[in-house]
DNA sequence: TTAAAATTAAGTATAAATACTTAAAAAACT
DNA sequence: AGTTTTTTAAGTATTTATACTTAATTTTAA
């Protein structure tokens, strides 16, 4: 059996050199192309279907899920690695929905990293230890996690439901600035940028500050 | 000459990993340490002092900065590279200040890494290109960067200024709970909560919201 | 064992955000 | 040219946060 081509997808240069260089050793595996965001993932494999997609969660122009659920929609054969720097479960479950093979924390090590690899292009999956039991948990109560192509997608706000000038109130909200604030920045009545702000955290289905930070992260808003 | 000693402080593995395996085929640098956090970065370099650190700004218990200010006190002869993962320009002024050596953004590639390590480890100072237009910016400004060991520090609220209570409630404040809800969540009053809140936001010498966010993360108060 | 610090929580006043609805211009499409 | 969407902004009521001060307990450290 030849090489498993990999196709590497982080926004961080230096990471994707040190993966790289990790994986130079391995004579099964051989990393053929290298994206620098979701966009860009999707585009090389429109040109050539890589084995393993080995992708960041987090990325400018089209974040890790997104680019998961495309792959497994468009070219189910390819097997997906999802890398996440945030030690939090916060997109296990996301990721499990979106169909991914694995996931991993950047936490992990250099041999949890090679054995999640063989695993996934042996057709398994590899989800980091403490992983399972949040999947297994989130299956029991009633939230059966399964790969997106099998069920209906679970409606998500889209990614440009903002608007232009929603997306400038966003910004300035991120920034610290109150309804007051904003207004005098864009030269539009206080009541207006407060209608904005009441629109956009509806349209992103949040409830206070700390989830519309979340989401606009998640979402790659700002 | 010798190699080049150098500690690895990061506190994901597997990018250390990535790093060593990035270092491998030189052999004038040698990766004689690593530490997962800054704490244990300094315990490390008190035992035995390496040539080079090369330290990720953003770590549990102590952060990059910190541990470059240590270093530049107690061990001046250490030279320091600090790794980012934020594009973000927000801490360049804060590692030169510091006393760093060089400074580089994550997305820099294999290359720029290498030439900025060597050139340290040569006596001499890198920072990634559109970074030294930010520190001469902020110099004109009036506002001269120098290392921390040939002035006053600049007074900022210290790493434990926070009481535990406080701490308890900075979490739930992050995680988008109000006062109602974090009385009901510790079993004390809103007006408690309120209280807390009110003094943690004054020690931390923050006026809002995503202030007090960005405040913990620089701190690793969270 | 005291003094100092931390936790609790109330009072009071003001400012800001939330939760809507309505509706008129302006801009962007088809 | 006509329709839809976006941007603007006011009304109204309610909730929440800010900005303090004061002060009684409780815990911790000297």
């Amino acid at each position: 059996m030849g090489k498993t081509k990999i196709l590497l997808a982080d926004d961080h240069e230096l990471v994707r050199d040190g993966i790289i260089a990790l994986l130079e050793n391995e004579d099964k595996l051989e990393v053929v192309n290298e994206a620098a965001n979701g966009k860009e993932a999707l585009e090389i494999i429109e040109k050539s279907i890589p084995d393993l997609l080995i992708v960041d969660i987090r990325m400018p122009e089209l974040n890790g899920i997104e680019v998961v659920k495309k792959v497994k929609k468009d070219f189910p054969a390819l097997k997906t690695l999802v890398l996440s720097m945030h030690d939090s479960t916060e997109y296990v479950v996301q990721c499990v929905q979106a169909g991914a093979d694995g996931y991993l924390l950047k936490g992990s090590s250099k041999e949890e990293f090679l054995k999640a690899i063989y695993k996934i292009a042996d057709g398994g999956k590899y989800f980091a230890g403490d992983i399972s039991a949040i999947i297994v948990n989130n299956f029991v109560n009633g939230n059966p996690t399964q790969p997106v192509n099998q069920q209906a997608t679970k409606k998500e706000p889209a990614l440009d439901i903002l608007t232009k000038r929603e997306k400038q109130i966003l910004k300035l909200i991120l920034e610290g600035k109150n309804n007051q604030e904003i207004g005098e920045s864009l030269n539009i009545s206080k009541r207006t940028a407060e209608a904005h702000r009441f629109n956009l955290m509806k349209k992103l289905e949040v409830k206070n500050l700390m989830e519309l930070t979340r989401k606009s992260r998640e979402l790659n808003l700002i």
